[in-house]
DNA sequence: GATGAATGAGATTTCATTCAT
DNA sequence: AATGAATGAAATCTCATTCAT
């Protein structure tokens, strides 16, 4: 049966959860106004999501899982560390662009993804990912070996989401040139570092 | 009259509203539980503070503030750049030892802390208090005049924070020792940079 | 047209609904539930019944439109009045052996059928009949002019539901020797009473 | 504190749901119906009673733990058994002179109660007393000593109910004159049966 | 006949806040 | 200052019923 547009019409609620989440919240907003965003009856987001909070936890399992490939797919390619650690900076800043309203998202509600429990097996593979990119270069030279490698992947995606959220909350300039900067910015810092020769 | 008790009673309530905010966080809390944490009467919270949300809005006000003065008071130090970055992130990463309930709250909490408004200042004057050591630095030669000063103060204070993070969400180890060996990587990493020579 | 199939389809349908009702009641069932027990589809039950408590209606009305063919036929019966209400209680209790399921539903919600109205006249019917057994009893002189005919027939009818509620609420043995024992002690008591001579 | 006008509300709140699920039962009868019943606000229900379930469970208890009572000063009593049996008889019956509308939830919910669980206990205990009376009487040579106690009990509670029944649905005259004639009648049907000399 | 997605009214429950004592 | 009973506005979720296919 017409499988498809149930799949858009999932998709299509799934999509307004996260323009109406974006906009003041996930806890202010109310199921009734995901199901008006998505021009939707109120019962059928229960159709096809067993609570509000599943909504959530299938945007952070998606985002998560797609970051996840993203970063898996950094890391097979054939390039400099530097230039790995530059793709995965590109991949976690680019999402403003891509989609302002899920990083807006993803953001405000970074704290409840920890309780939120399931997809936490995706972000800690991705923090895994990114890690073993750190290894990698360590162990061909690139990078330096005295540096705890976790401890570098978490200060890089830390850095990279402190600035999503600058730019989500207008304290930092996030027009299209100052994306690039920053990711060019981040990338020499945590490679060359602030200090002058 | 007793304004001593009055400001005792203060502080117990909002002490008692860490603990309970730490424990399941801000919004699964209840008014009550914080009146029961502090053995005192339900409305008595209502006497000392206006509203739930200006509970946390203290924590967050007082908390930044003194987190300003900190980093106001390294500042002040005449240290070599590198070595006032250092005083930076033992005093954020420090407050896990001082007050691991403390941390928790902000860490949770961190996305609620620029829609609260009033205390944004103390943030901002934090953060800019950050950034006036990275320009010195720059000034006096010993960090590198091509990095946007203010990315680099975000830069900083995300990575300690994602640090917090993991340590209040047991993703990353946090035992004393852990503490000072983060404290010198982040410090090694963000002046010195992951490149090898 | 394929009536017999519809026949079969309705009746596989209200079977269903015994048997979901007797699991935990029709409040707490669901027509899904119903649906899903007999295998086809959510609106087909819609089909055949114009709406949930319909199921319920019916299987009232056709239980006690049973009840009452069996009770007149005890009625036309040409034995002593004993006898007919040992029938009687044969009829009744023997029902937990043929159908517990459906014994479950009268007994869960016996409250609801004289709620449910039309099907009150099938009870009624019942009762009369009853009563006209315990009336003919005391014409022929085999019972006792005394007792009000009415009292006594709901006297044994609440007998005999008391002790299905007991088998139902596994609060009485209900193995098929006790189902007998029960039988002939209703009738023991009801007709020559519990006094020692 | 005023313990004892907290003790009125509740006793206020108990009576209005008696009240109000009398009138069109349990289930169709919401909480605000209560409320506004009791003259009181929405919330203050919950404040006294944890859930809806807990005000019918809570009126189960009290009924079946003073029906124990009475039937246990029944069983204490030094009167033949004949006499006790009525003294059970005019307890179970004079409830619906007593309290009409607690008889009927009683009897509308009777289903409910075996699922409420905890006051089973004192429902049992009732029952358990009611069979001692019976078994007291056997072993004084008053009651027979072939028939089944426990069967017995459940017959006469299970006669009572069923008259009660009768009163609540409106299908048995119930004016003080019947109250009276049933008790009577209910008590010479049991003990000296229906059967002619 | 058969399907099951779609609808939306309605009920329970929670809890921040108020206020009389 | 201190208490905690009282208030009532929301918000989530359920599920009987409808209806287009």
């Amino acid at each position: 049966m017409a499988t498809d547009t149930q799949r858009e019409k999932r998709r299509l609620i799934l999509r307004a959860a996260i323009t109406v989440f974006a906009r003041t919240g996930y806890h202010t907003s109310r199921v009734s106004d995901v199901a008006k965003e998505a021009g939707v009856a109120y019962g059928l987001v229960y159709h096809y999501f067993g609570s509000k909070e599943d909504l959530l936890e299938e945007i952070f399992r998606r985002t998560w899982s797609r970051m996840l490939e993203a970063v898996e797919e950094v890391e097979r390619t054939d390039v400099p560390a530097r230039d790995q650690l530059a793709g995965v900076a590109r991949i976690v800043l680019g999402a403003w662009q891509v989609d302002p309203d899920l990083v807006r998202v993803l953001v405000r509600e970074v704290a409840r993804s920890p309780q939120l429990g399931r997809e936490v097996d995706e972000i800690a593979h991705a923090f895994a990912a990114l890690e073993r990119i750190v290894v990698r270069g360590q162990e061909r030279g690139e990078l330096r070996a005295g540096i705890d490698s976790r401890l570098a992947a978490w200060v890089l995606y830390g850095a990279l989401e402190e600035i999503l959220t600058g730019w989500v909350f207008d304290r930092l300039a996030s027009a299209p040139d100052d994306v690039d900067r920053a990711e060019q910015t981040v990338v020499e810092l945590l490679t060359n570092g602030l200090a002058a020769d």
